[in-house]
DNA sequence: AAAAAGATAGATCGATCTGTCTATTTTACT
DNA sequence: AGTAAAATAGACAGATCGATCTATCTTTTT
C-alpha cells in the first residue's frame, strides 16, 4: 500500500497506467497493482470487471489525452507546414516524457493475442484517428504523402 | 504436437521465436512452447535451463541474424549514401517479412523490468552494436548525424 | 441519528504457470 | 546385436495468477 490521495478508481487507473507502460501488461499483476495504488482487491473489481477492462480503460484515457495533446499542438499554428513540424514536435516532448519507451499501443500489441479482440480494436482505433487526423491536416497532399508522413 | 522435422532443441528455438516475437513473452506459456514444437517437456529443460534462457537463445540468434543481414546488404554497396539507402532497404523488407511487428528487442524490452538484468543487457548489447555499425559506415560524418541515422 | 453506499482486509477458489522427477521408448554408435 | 545417450509421456510440486466471497469498517447522504 503506497498512494492514498484521490479516489480508488483513479488511483487504480493511474498505478495500472505506470505499471502496464513502464513494466507490461502480463509482466504486472492484479496484486502488483491493488498494492502500489493502496487499494483493497474487492474495490478493484467494483470499478473494474476484470483486469482487462482495467487494460482497456488505460488504453481509452491514453487515446483521449495522446489526440488532445496532439490537436493542442497542431492547433496553434496555421500553415500546414507547420502543423506537421508541430505533430512531430509533439512526438518527441511526449516520448522525451515518458523516457521513449516507445508507443503505448504498440507496446501493449507486441504481447496481444488475435483472440483479444476487445484489446486489437482499441488499437486498432486509435491508429485509425490517428491517420484519420493526419488526413485532415493534410487536405490538400497527396495520399503517398499521408503514408509517408504516418 | 504438431512439427517433428530437425531436432528438438532447434524446434523449440524456432517455436519460441515465432511466438515469443508474435504474442510477446509472457503471453507465451511453456506448455505452448512445447506442444506447438512437438517436444516433451523434459526435453525442454535438457536443453535449456530455464524459460528466460530460451528467451536468451532466441535474443542472441536474433542479434546474429539481423546484423548479419544488415551487413550483407551493405556490404554489396560502395558509397556511404548507398550504404545507408541499402540499410533502410533492409530495414523496410525485414519489417515487411515479418509482417511489420517491429523491432524483437524493443517488443521484448516493453515487458522487462529493471529486474531482468540478463535480458537488459542483450537488447542494450543488440543496440550498442548496431550503433557502432553505424558509426563504422559513418566515418566521416559527424556525431549529429550518426544519432539521426539511428 | 439512521440508512445507504463505498471501501476495507483477508480467506479462499480453481486455473495456470514454471520447473522437477520417474519410468519408458527411440535413436545412434561401435 | 548391444549399449549408452537422447527423447518421450505424464505425474507431480510449489508458486502465482485472476477472481469471488464474506464480513467489517468508513464515509456520505438525508
Amino acid at each position: 500500500m503506497k498512494k492514498k490521495t484521490g479516489d480508488p478508481k483513479q488511483r487504480l487507473l493511474d498505478t495500472a497506467t505506470a505499471l502496464f507502460y513502464n513494466q507490461g501488461y502480463h509482466a504486472t499483476g492484479i496484486n502488483q497493482v491493488i498494492e502500489e495504488a493502496g487499494v483493497a482487491r474487492a474495490s478493484l473489481y467494483l470499478h473494474y470487471e476484470s483486469k482487462e477492462s482495467l487494460l482497456l480503460a488505460f488504453l481509452h484515457q491514453r487515446h483521449t489525452d495522446w489526440m488532445g495533446g496532439l490537436k493542442s499542438y497542431t492547433g496553434e499554428v496555421g500553415k500546414t507546414k507547420e502543423k506537421i513540424s508541430a505533430a512531430f514536435d509533439f512526438l518527441f516532448d511526449n516520448n522525451e516524457k515518458e523516457h521513449f519507451r516507445g508507443c503505448a499501443f504498440l507496446n501493449i500489441l507486441s504481447e496481444t493475442t488475435d483472440k483479444d479482440t476487445a484489446v486489437l480494436n482499441v488499437i486498432q482505433d486509435h491508429k485509425k484517428d490517428l491517420r484519420a487526423f493526419l488526413a485532415e491536416i493534410l487536405t490538400n497532399e497527396k495520399q503517398a504523402v499521408k503514408d509517408h508522413v504516418y
